[in-house]
This record gives structure tokens, C-alpha cells and sequence, in this order.
DNA sequence: CGCCCCTATGACTGCGTAGACATGACTGCG
DNA sequence: CGCAGTCATGTCTACGCAGTCATAGGGGCG
């Protein structure tokens, strides 16, 4: 019963008449067969499969495509990173597209590509999709008002506004900003007085929406809302940032805008001699792999790409199959903020910003203390 | 000069004929100025070209693949994870083969899904392929001898010996050996007697190929070979053996499989009263992003991701439009040995593992000092 | 008992392109 | 001046499948 893959060198590829012909039958019945069309008898069916499965044939699938004008395919457009968020939603995506039975072709955007958005929408659609997942668009020209794309299958966006006309547009992955002020507001409740925020490119639909949920909860407590600080998601854009957080002493809480950058963040803060949890507290956001591993292990928000992905796709599947109306409305993914020891309430003492400028020269008294809890991690 | 993206709605996609009809020519000659071919007036390219743009025509990839017998497209199967390591091969690989005029299909393989790398690249053939990359192939049924797959298009295996038949085989990634060997050397000229390994799982070619460099780099100095502790790739799993690990006095230095792995190994470490680097040395293997900022920045060999896609790519593509003889030898990646400080001279005093059997009680004790370089890394 | 509808199958054709071959126009050269 | 060779273009058709319609047998039911 194993499945005969590939076939001997020489002969060409059987085709459906191959099939036909050995079991007796048309060609057309083949191709119901392998299409599951009714109307095909049980023997009928054996036969056909029986022979199929000697010659070792299988489907055309450019033939197909040409004959049905479906590829049964869809595209994806992401970022060409292997942050952990592009690339755990991408994994997310590939793994519903194939459970649904379309095939994935990927089409990258790398930040500064002149072509990007539209020019990866292009291609995919020169290859004949049947349907586009447009994960984070960033668009370099997005200045003015782009000429919003037109095309002519489904599209699903994830995490932003959606930059373009389609006979059906859908998004998905959207209330991150809840997390996010979910986030500030655990900083709030620990009683720090107000919270920073160590935001992503503003290019990103993700970083601004983050940013806002961290407005969001400053404003509706009628906290002081302290200047934003811009990394680029890395590491090290999270550990300049620090440099800087580092030298006003008022800092004692900050929200960052994913985990690489408040894992670099914390570095230039210890290395600075401010002791995180316990002269300022950090939360990230992604809880990357690591993020409980890390010292120390990271406050964070779990972002739920497999449930956004599976959510997102089952709809867009639907918008393909059934080009009528838009229905599912989207379910709002769940917030899952995990508290780790990188949060503590702010120090005693200090109560209006101690401008006590300190010098590079002191940097060396970092010390990083031990874990309350061991490292694992609690849910909220 | 706006590239005419979709097409009104209503009428039907224009086809190559309409395209002729409009620009006078011949539906043959519009494909030919679509394939560049030779042998086409300037004149008559200009025209055709206006044409096109003007009924916003694209050709039709079915219909092509069917006519030609190609697709003009590369499957990857990759394994359906965001760690880093696959994730920046496969980002590598789509931007090389989209490069290369290309189109990406992707298949995921999850561990313990029992198709596996079979299933994989069946499905890829059901989409009628040009030629297929597999990314650590790591098979369920690698038990017995497989049945090897065989194929009828070229095949690049990365990092792995090929379990398929094809008529052209190539390989690339190879050298993690060498890299990991050279990482184990780095520790063992910093005075250390021995070398600890927290290997990845030895069903991945990669987690097998470390282990040997290892191995040799032990061997060749008539080293102690220390019992291997095994994780899967993961922080949390760099944890257990990290608590096993740190029971035991006599380790001074530790070369784990990955980033990941010494990440939570070096957490373990630091809660039982081990200092890294102070009294264990730690080296990692990838150099995620991260790496230069956790605490201590880690000491770990970066793998030249975009190089093997790039390399490996080119290969394969010159062997599907080149059904002749395989050439392009490949070239070794480089060693890259990025040192920074969670490896040091071990401890002056212990000389035989002193068996001082610590108790998790003592575990607070733990704090980690601040970094020499303020987390800068240095280049070997 | 005859009519109609449902099931099961086949014949024919179109999908849009590229390949094989044909056809003219032109060039260069003996 | 005529013939071979090159360039530029056209004609015809295959590629392998799924849609459409046609056909033929078999009940159910009035």
C-alpha cells in the first residue's frame, strides 16, 4: 500500500486516458473519480483507482488549472525576516492552507523594497492564486494615498488596514492593541505611576496598534504619557533605547513593543546599575521562545498566531468557495498576558523623577538577582 | 508608468490573442515577446508590449506550464516551526529563488507527522514542480532503510545525507561540524579540560552533525568525552539539562546545540549558584538575534544562512535548466565564531571534579555580573 | 402501462499557451 | 545574378484536464 511515488525513468507521465483505458472506462469518468463527483459507481471507482495506482498517476495540475481556471492555491505575502512573529504566523498559515487542500506559495517583502507590497501581490497573481494572505503590509510608498491595489481574488489581511480593493477584503489579528494595554495596565496595578514605551517602526500597523493600546491605558487613567522611544524590533535597537530610558531616573516601568527589544532593553538597563524588576520593570510582547529563559525571565504577552491564522484562513477559504456574501465575523483573539519576574512594583522611595544623572563611568555595578519563581511562568 | 495591476471587473482576463488582435501581430509572437524570445522587431515588441499594458494582460501560468511541461516553480519543504534556523533558510531561499525568476511553494513537515518528508514532497509533485529543496529532512520512518523516494526532478537537500532518488541529488549546509568543532576547540584553549555537550535531537541531521564536530574536537586532543545530555531545541529543554548539568561539579564548560539551548541552559545554571562564565563557560550555536544581548551575552557561532540558500539555490537551479552534468562544486561555509562573554578560563582552584554536591536550597546564590565589552560582540 | 426523473456513463470541446514547422523578406557573396 | 543563410513573422496543433451535453438503463407513481 505504499504510494507510488515518481515513476520510471523513460516513459513519460501517465495521463487520465492512460487510466481510462486500463480500466475500461472513459476519460471523463476518470477525472470524476479523482474529482469526487457523484454519480460514479463503487466498482467503477476501484477500478479506476486500481489502475491509477498501477501506472502511478497522478493529477495534472496545470491542466486542471487551465480547464477549471482554479488553482487551488493561495498566496502569501510576508515579511522576509525570521522574526518570531512573521515567521510563527506564516507557519500558522502553511499549516491551515494544506489542511484545507490548497497548496501556499510565498512571495516575500523585504522593508525598503521598492517594489513591495504590490510588486509581491503581482507576482502571486501571475502565478493565478485564488486567494491572497497579506501578513503586516508594509508599504514603502504608503505616503500619500497609494493607489489602493485592485484585484480580482479574496484577500485576507492580517494586522492592518487593508490597502486594497478586492471582491472580498478580510482581516484578521487584530486586538493587539488590548493586549498591549493589557500590559500597561498590569505595569499600572503594580503601582508605578506611569509607564514607557518602547515602540517598532511606525511603519508597522503592529507597532502602532501596540502603541495605542499603551495610550489607551495611560489616558484612561489619566496617567502622564512620557515620550515614545522607536527601536526597529531587534535586539540591539532595544538596548540603545536603554542606553537612553537609562539616564532619566523617573523611569520605572516600560512596555516594549516585543521581546527582542525588551530583552535588549534590560541589558543596557542592568549595565547601567538599574536592577530590573526592582528599579524598573519591563514587559515584552510575542512571549518568544526563550522569553522565559532569559534573565530575568520576561513579563510578556502571548500573541495567538495559530488561532489568528486558522481563523483568518477558514474565512478566506470560505470567501473563495463561495463568492457571495461575507459572513464569520471574526472572533476576537484572546489576550494571555504571562507574568514573569521582569515586573515588580517600582522602587519605594523616589517620587518626582530624581534627575541624578549618572555617568557612563558607573555602568559596571550592574547585578542581575535571582528569580523568585524559578523561571516559570505563570498565566493571567 | 504604474504597473496595471487586476483588471476591471466584469470582463473576462484578457488573453495573449487579444493582445495580438490589438497589437496586429500574431497570438505566436506575442508569446514570443513575453518569453524574450529572439527574433522579434523592436518595433513589434514595442507594440505588442503597449497592447499589453493597455488590456492589463497577464499570461495565463497554467496554460503555460501545460504547454511548456514547466511550472517554473520550486517546492521547499521545511519543518513547521519558527525557530530560527529553519526560518532564515527558508526567508534565504525565497528571495533566491523569487530571484531566480522562480515561483515558492512551501510544505510544512511537523515532527511526528507520520507522511513526513514522503507526504511532503509528494504533495509538491501533485503541484508539478520544477525541482524541490529539503530543509533537514527529518523523516519518522527513518528507522529501516526508508524506501528512498524517488523523483524525477533535481532535489537540494540542506544538511543532510539525501534519503531520495532523483536525478540530480545536491547537498548544502554542510560544515556545522566544522563549526561545532571549532566552537568545542575555543573552549578547550581557554584552559578547559573537557567539553559538555547539550546536543539537539539525533533524529535532526544537524543536531548529529554538531555532535560529531564535537566528538572530534575531543578526540583530536585526548579529551575526557563527557556523556552527552540531549535536548529538543528548546530553552525549556536547555533548562532540564541544565539543573542535571549543574549537580555535577566537574562541568566547566558547556557547547550546547543551539542559542536556544544555552539560553535556558545558562538560566538552570545561574538559579543552582553556577556563575557563567565564572564557573561555567557556555557556548551557543546560531547566533539568534538575541544573543549578544541576554545575560551574559552569548559566545556562539553564527551560521551563514543566506549563504548556503543563496549557493545552494544557484546549484540546483543551473541542474533543472541544465539536465546535463552536475557541476558547481560546493563551497564550504565559512567558520564564524562570534566570541563574547559567557565563556572564560575556568575556575583556578577545582582541579579533580569536586564532588560537592550542591542542594537546590542554596539556589538563590545566584548573580551574574556585569559584562567586560557591554555586550558588543567580537569577531573571531 | 407509460411517463418522468434520477443514476451512471460517454463523446466532444475549450481552456491559453508554447513548440514545430512553414513562409517570406532580406543579406552577403561567389 | 542566384543561392544559401539569417531574420522576422505566421499557421497549426498538442498539452491534459474538466464542463457541457447527450445517452441509456432503472425505478416510482399516477
Amino acid at each position: 500500500m505504499t504510494r507510488g511515488t515518481g515513476r520510471g525513468a523513460g516513459s513519460a507521465a501517465p495521463r487520465s486516458v492512460d487510466v481510462a483505458r486500463l480500466a475500461g472506462v472513459s476519460q471523463k469518468t476518470v477525472s470524476r473519480v479523482f474529482n469526487d463527483e457523484p454519480y460514479v459507481s463503487a466498482d467503477v471507482r476501484r477500478r479506476v483507482l486500481d489502475a491509477a495506482e498501477q501506472l502511478g498517476y497522478r493529477l495534472n495540475n496545470a491542466a486542471r488549472a487551465l480547464a477549471s481556471g482554479r488553482t487551488r492555491s493561495i498566496g502569501v505575502v510576508t515579511l522576509g525576516t525570521a522574526l518570531y512573529g512573521p515567521a510563527s504566523l506564516l507557519m500558522g498559515v502553511e499549516r491551515v492552507v494544506r489542511d484545507t487542500g490548497y497548496a501556499l506559495r510565498v512571495v516575500n517583502t523585504m522593508e525598503g523594497d521598492p517594489a513591495g507590497v504590490a510588486g509581491a501581490m503581482d507576482s502571486l497573481l501571475d502565478q493565478g492564486v485564488d486567494g491572497i494572505v497579506i501578513s503586516e503590509p508594509i508599504d514603502e510608498q504608503t505616503d500619500g494615498g497609494a493607489p489602493a491595489l485592485r484585484l480580482d481574488v479574496p484577500v485576507l489581511v492580517i494586522g492592518a488596514p487593508p490597502p486594497v480593493k478586492a471582491p472580498t477584503v478580510l482581516t484578521a489579528g487584530h486586538g493587539a492593541d488590548l493586549m498591549a494595554r493589557t500590559a500597561t495596565e498590569h505595569l499600572l496595578d503594580l503601582g508605578h505611576m506611569t509607564v514607557h514605551h518602547l515602540a517598532g517602526p511606525q511603519r508597522w500597523y503592529a507597532a502602532r496598534d501596540r502603541l495605542e493600546g499603551w495610550q489607551a491605558a495611560l489616558t484612561a487613567q489619566d496617567r502622564e504619557v512620557p515620550a515614545v522611544v522607536s527601536g526597529d524590533w531587534s535586539a540591539a535597537s532595544g538596548y540603545r533605547a536603554g542606553r537612553e530610558l537609562a539616564e532619566d531616573g523617573g523611569v520605572t516601568a516600560v512596555f516594549a513593543a516585543n521581546d527582542d527589544m525588551a530583552i535588549g532593553l534590560i541589558r543596557a538597563l542592568t549595565e547601567a546599575g538599574r536592577r530590573v524588576p526592582e528599579d524598573v520593570s519591563v514587559v515584552g510582547f510575542d512571549d518568544i521562545p526563550v522569553a522565559a529563559y532569559v534573565t530575568p525571565p520576561l513579563t510578556t504577552v502571548r500573541q495567538p498566531f495559530d488561532a489568528v491564522a486558522q481563523e483568518g484562513l477558514k474565512r478566506l477559504v470560505h470567501a473563495i468557495e463561495n463568492p457571495k456574501a461575507e459572513p464569520l465575523t471574526p472572533s476576537g483573539p484572546p489576550v494571555d498576558l504571562v507574568v514573569r519576574a521582569s515586573t515588580a512594583p517600582p522602587p519605594p522611595s523616589r517620587k518626582t523623577p530624581a534627575r541624578g544623572r549618572r555617568t557612563g563611568s558607573r555602568a559596571a555595578r550592574a547585578s542581575s538577582p535571582p528569580l523568585a519563581n524559578g523561571g516559570l511562568s505563570t498565566r493571567h
